[in-house]
DNA sequence: AATACGGGGGG
DNA sequence: CCCCCAGTATT
């Protein structure tokens, strides 16, 4: 084992010495050049292009983000155009991909670019990590792989790779580990193709070091791998854990006036900020989900509603909670809208919901409505 | 250093 | 159904 731990709790050996790294790279670079998938973003090295997919690709899988890079790049093919785009037409292109301070950040960091940079994205990591959105790891992706930047990219399947290759026990789910995974990342760089290096390993965690039942059998490494010589792959890499998620029951109410029904904008900022809902929030203690609805309905946008039947329940995850979310179908009784936490309000046709974006938890029951 | 922030996939 | 996965900004 490369890390010994002191007798300090918490305190990893950081002198890590690396052997074979020239072996290794080679054995990677050479799998990748022959195993790799034809994704639509490696077909170019043009920096929007490539980071629209590293902001995509954050915390997201391959999978999920094909279908959205593609549509978002017909909409918006060059900086400028997402520039000068409404943040409304940015969040629906987003709309299902979650994390949308992802695309707040970036349309920001569009304008930022346009007006600051000339919209020349900055061929600089420094410079380029300054504008919103733009961490370590999405600065050292598009960096190497536009620019060719010496700069490891250390995102989670790297961490998994390295972990395993190198027995290092520092748990990737702390913050205090990244500085040693970055730079045993940076030492393991083929800082002459760094781009194609950082795809290489990150492609490999994805496709072969994978979290579950790595497939070693097929590994390009594994006479370097430190895990999988002790038979332990499956030890690494460590992680802390996590605490447990609460759940909290939500009320939300489709109210219908006139054939139209009542949706409100929350706040540009925080979960699902910019995002379209319909009103409601969480029921409270000795209080049932109907009267929870009429409640929330009159703190938020202070009409009196009357609640007609119950649509749907939906459950939903997120990162650090679910929720159980009744849903309600009102009758508009009487008041003007004045808001109370939402930004903004529409009546509309249900038709019409597909113009606005709406979180997941949403999407799941609008299509059960009608006028 | 810990927490907030979505949603998809696997078992 | 529950568990796992994981970059950046904020506190």
């Amino acid at each position: 084992m490369i890390f010994d731990k002191h007798s300090k709790k918490g305190a990893w050996n950081p002198s890590l010495k690396i052997k074979n790294i020239p072996h290794i790279q080679e054995h990677l670079v050479h799998w990748y050049m022959k195993n790799q998938r034809q994704l639509p973003w490696r077909e170019t090295h043009d920096p929007y292009h490539v980071w629209v997919s590293e902001v995509m690709l954050q915390q997201t899988q391959v999978k999920t983000v094909l279908p959205y890079y593609e549509k978002f790049l017909r909409h918006f093919p060059d900086i400028t155009s997402l520039a000068q785009a409404d943040l409304q037409a940015v969040l629906k292109l987003w709309e299902g991909l979650g994390y949308y301070a992802r695309a707040r950040n970036f349309h920001r960091a569009a304008n930022v670019v346009v007006k600051e940079y000339n919209s020349k994205i900055p061929d600089d990591p420094g410079e380029f990590q300054k504008l919103p959105g733009v961490g370590d790891y999405i600065a050292s992706a598009v960096q190497s792989i536009a620019f060719g930047h010496p700069c490891a990219a250390a995102d989670g399947n790297v961490k998994r790779v390295l972990a395993r290759l190198f027995q290092i026990d520092a748990p990737v789910n702390k913050s205090a580990s990244h500085k040693l995974f970055k730079s045993t990342a940076d030492k393991l760089l083929a800082s002459d193709m760094p781009g194609t290096f950082n795809q290489a390993i990150m492609e490999l965690g994805a496709m072969i070091c994978k979290p579950k039942h790595p497939m070693c059998d097929i590994c390009p490494l594994p006479s370097f791998c430190l895990a999988h010589q002790a038979r332990k792959t499956d030890e690494y890499p460590r992680r802390t854990p996590g605490k447990p998620v609460p759940e909290y029951h939500i009320a939300a109410g489709v109210v219908y006036k006139e054939g139209q029904v009542l949706i409100t904008r929350r706040k540009p900022e925080g979960l699902l900020g910019g995002l379209w809902e319909f009103p409601g929030g969480k029921v409270r203690k000795n209080e049932d989900a109907k009267q929870a609805c009429i409640r929330e309905i009159k703190e938020e946008t202070n009409l009196v509603v009357e609640v007609e039947s119950h649509l749907t329940c939906v459950r939903h995850a997120y990162t650090h909670f679910k929720i159980v979310m009744d849903v309600f179908r009102c009758a508009y009784v009487s008041g003007r809208v004045k808001l109370n936490g939402p930004e903004d309000f529409r009546w509309i046709a249900t038709e019409e919901t597909e113009q606005y974006p709406f979180p997941k938890a949403n999407l799941k029951f609008i299509p059960l409505l009608k006028n």
